[in-house]
RNA sequence: GGGCGACUAGCUCAGUGGAUAGAGCAUUGGUCUCCGGAACCAAAGGUCGUGGGUUCGAUUCCCACGUCGCCCUCCA
C-alpha cells in the first residue's frame, strides 16, 4: 500500500527529470523499495539514485537530490525525506498513515491480504501424484503441504487454481502391485512362494490379500496368473487410492481433478502425441527403439519414448499428459516434484517446447527430502522393506496443523528435519503453537472485555493517534506489509515466507502484550488498542488460513 | 567421470548487489499482585566453505577449488 505509493511518486519524479534532460525513458523502472533494518534509515528506503546514476549521467547523491526535489506527496503521507550514505533516499512516514492501515484491515477483514494480481488467470498445480501402490509417507506430506499452499496463495492473489493429482495407474509398478498381492494371497492358502525383494513388502499388502480372501474365497487359485494380476492390481490400486484420498482430505486438501494415466492410453493420447512429434520430424529409430530429439530443445541427450520391445515409456505418457494440461487452457502449469526428479526437468521442458507450448508456462517446484527424527535421533525408514512412517501416522501423532506448519517453515528445496517429539511440544519450541497462541490470546482478550461489559463497536471510529508506542508502530508497519508478503509468496511460489512473516508479527505482539495492558480505565486508549489487537487477530487468521492451518479461539 | 544443488552462530535454517548479517533451538542469567506463563527480558555466540574476478559497494553475481547430497535405465 504505502510502498507502492512511494514507487509511484519516485517514478513521476524520474520521468520529470528525464524529460527535462531529454533522455529517453526506459520503462518499467524496476524501482525497489525496502524496509531498512535500522530505524534511523527511515520507514522505507530506495537505492534508485545509485542504480540510475549512470543512465542520468549524474552522481548518485546529486540525482537523489533532484528526485527528492521533484517528489510530489499527493496523499500527504510522508513526514520527512533524507538522503544518506552513497545516495540512499530514506522516507519517513507519518504516524497517521500507519494508523490508517488498521482502519483498512478492519474494514477489509478476511479480504485483507488478498489481491487481484492474477486477474483470474487459470493455473494448474499438480502435486503429490504418488503411485497408488502404497500409503503416503512423510515425504509426500511435505509435497502435499507445499503444493496446496502454493495453490492457496495463488487463489489469494486472484488466480483461478485447479489442484490435480496424476494417478499412475498404468505400467509396471501397478503390475508389481497386483503380483505382490497375488503372492501374499497364495501364502494365505499355504502355498510356498518366492517373494521378490523388489516387490512391495509392506504390511498393507497382507491386509489387501486377506481382504480379498474374505471376499472372494479361493477364486484366484483357479484363475490364470496374468488375469489374476490384472484384476488384483486394479482392485489394490483402487483401494490404496481411496486411502490416499482419505489421507489428503484429512490433511485439508481437496483436488479438483484426479487424472488417470491409464486414460491417456485408452484414448490413445500417448500414441497421438508421439505421432505429432513424428510429424515434426522429432522422432527417430535407433537400436530398435524410438527416440525423441529432446537434445534439440535443451536436454542433455535424446530420450526413448518407445522401447525396442514396443512398450511405451513413462516419459511418453508424461509428454501426452503435459500436452493435455496445456490443451485444457491453463496459462500456467505448476508441477511439484520430489527433488530426486531434478534430472527430469530439462526433458519434460524440452517436450513441452517441442509440442509447441511455452516452457516458461511450466514451472517445476522441487521439494527436498524429509528427515524424520524423534528427540533428535533419526527414525529408521526403508521403503524397500515397507518400513516407513506414513503421513497418517504423523498426522495422528502431531496433528494436522503442526504437520502442515512444520513442512512449510523451510524453503521447499532445502532438506527438512521433522522431529516428532518437537512437533508435539506445546511451547515456543514449536512454531505453530507460538502463532496460534497469539490468536487465542487476542480472542481471549475480547472474551474478557465482553464479560466486563465493555462494548466494542467496530463501525464507530476511534482515535488511533493514541497508538504511539514504538512497538505499536512496529506492529502497524508489519501489518502493512502483509499484502506484499502474500504477493511475493505467490510471485516466487514460496510458501515459507508466510510462516516467517507470522513469526515476526507475533513475536512483537507477545512482547507488547506482556508489557502493556489493553483493558484499562483509559477508555480512548483501550479502544485504540482494541483496534490494533483486532487487526493483528485478522492478519494472523488470514495468514494461517492461507497455510491451511486453523486459528483456534481457545487452545 | 558428467550434470544439478547446498555450504551463513554449537544445531536446524531465514535473508540480501548496499548503510551495524537475522530467527528458533541449545547454553547462561533474569521477569508473574495484572487481559491466557503454550508468554516475556537479557547475555553470549559469525572471517556468510576457500581463493580469485566483476563494481562506487559482494555474504549475495561470475569463475576455479574443497566438502556433502541427489541424478546420470530402452525404471516408474
Amino acid at each position: 500500500m504505502i510502498d507502492s505509493y512511494l514507487v509511484e511518486c519516485i517514478e513521476n519524479s524520474l520521468e520529470q527529470i528525464a524529460s527535462e534532460k531529454g533522455i529517453e525513458v526506459k520503462t518499467p523502472w524496476d524501482i525497489t523499495i525496502e524496509v531498512p533494518k535500522i530505524e534511523e534509515h527511515g520507514d522505507y528506503a530506495t537505492n534508485v539514485a545509485m542504480v540510475k546514476a549512470r543512465v542520468f549521467g549524474e552522481p548518485p547523491r546529486k540525482l537523489a537530490e533532484k528526485i527528492v526535489g521533484r517528489l510530489q506527496d499527493r496523499e500527504n503521507l510522508i513526514s520527512d525525506i533524507n538522503i544518506a550514505g552513497p545516495g540512499f533516499i530514506n522516507f519517513f512516514i507519518k504516524n497517521s498513515a500507519w494508523q490508517e492501515v488498521i482502519r483498512v484491515i478492519i474494514k477489509k477483514a478476511e479480504n485483507y491480504g488478498k489481491s487481484n494480481w492474477g486477474r483470474g488467470a487459470r493455473v494448474q498445480v499438480e502435486f503429490v501424484s504418488a503411485n497408488p501402490t502404497g500409503p503416503l509417507h512423510v515425504g509426500h506430506g511435505r509435497g502435499a503441504a507445499v503444493g496446496d499452499v502454493i495453490a492457496r496463495v495463488l487463489e489469494a492473489t486472484g488466480h483461478k487454481v485447479s489442484r490435480e493429482y496424476y494417478v499412475n495407474d498404468a505400467g509396471r509398478q501397478m503390475e508389481i502391485l497386483g503380483h505382490s498381492i497375488l503372492l501374499r494371497y497364495l501364502e494365505l492358502f499355504g502355498r510356498e512362494v518366492d517373494f521378490p525383494e523388489d516387490y512391495y513388502q509392506g504390511e498393507y499388502i497382507f491386509d489387501l490379500a486377506r481382504e480379498i480372501k474374505e471376499e472372494k474365497g479361493d477364486y484366484y487359485l483357479g484363475v490364470e496368473e496374468s488375469r489374476a494380476i490384472a484384476e488384483l492390481s486394479e482392485y489394490g490400486g483402487k483401494r490404496i487410492l481411496d486411502e490416499i484420498k482419505d489421507d489428503l482430505n484429512r490433511f485439508g486438501i481437496e483436488y479438483e481433478c484426479w487424472f488417470s494415466e491409464k486414460s491417456l492410453f485408452e484414448n490413445s493420447s500417448v500414441s497421438r502425441t508421439i505421432e505429432e512429434l513424428k510429424g515434426r520430424g522429432l522422432i527417430y529409430d535407433k537400436d530398435g527403439a524410438q527416440w525423441f530429439k529432446s537434445s534439440e530443445f535443451g536436454d542433455e541427450k535424446d530420450r526413448v519414448v518407445v522401447r525396442s520391445n514396443g512398450a511405451l515409456t513413462y516419459f511418453a505418457s508424461d509428454l501426452a499428459y503435459h500436452k493435455n494440461k496445456f490443451e485444457r487452457g491453463f496459462e500456467k502449469v505448476i508441477d511439484v516434484w520430489g527433488a530426486d526428479h531434478h534430472g527430469y526437468i530439462d526433458r519434460i521442458k524440452a517436450g513441452v517446447k517441442a509440442l509447441g507450448f511455452s516452457d516458461e508456462a511450466l514451472e517445476i517446484i522441487l521439494v527436498q527430502l524429509v528427515n524424520l527424527l524423534r528427540k533428535g535421533e533419526p527414525v529408521a525408514m526403508s521403503t524397500r522393506k515397507g518400513e516407513f512412517v506414513t503421513l497418517r501416522e504423523v498426522m495422528e501423532e502431531v496433528g494436522k496443523d503442526a504437520a502442515r506448519y512444520i513442512f512449510l517453515t523451510r524453503r521447499s528445496d532445502s532438506h527438512l528435519d521433522f522431529d516428532l517429539e518437537l512437533a508435539k511440544e506445546k511451547s515456543s519450541d514449536n512454531p505453530v503453537y507460538y502463532v496460534q497462541y497469539a490468536h487465542a490470546r487476542i480472542c481471549s482478550l475480547f472474551r474478557v472485555a465482553k464479560e466486563e461489559n465493555i462494548e466494542v463497536d467496530w463501525s464507530r471510529d476511534v482515535d488511533l493517534s493514541l497508538l504511539n508506542l514504538p512497538q505499536e508502530k512496529r506492529m502497524m508497519k508489519i501489518l502493512a506489509q502483509f499484502p506484499s508478503v502474500v504477493n511475493n509468496s505467490a510471485i516466487f511460489l514460496e510458501p515459507h515466507r508466510l510462516p516467517y512473516y507470522l513469526n515476526d508479527l507475533v513475536s512483537v505482539f507477545h512482547s507488547y502484550y506482556n508489557k502493556n495492558r489493553i483493558i484499562s480505565d483509559n477508555r480512548p486508549l483501550m479502544m485504540a488498542r482494541f483496534w490494533l489487537a483486532r487487526s493483528i487477530q485478522i492478519v494472523i487468521k488470514n495468514a494461517l488460513n492461507i497455510l491451511g492451518v486453523s486459528a483456534p479461539e481457545k487452545m
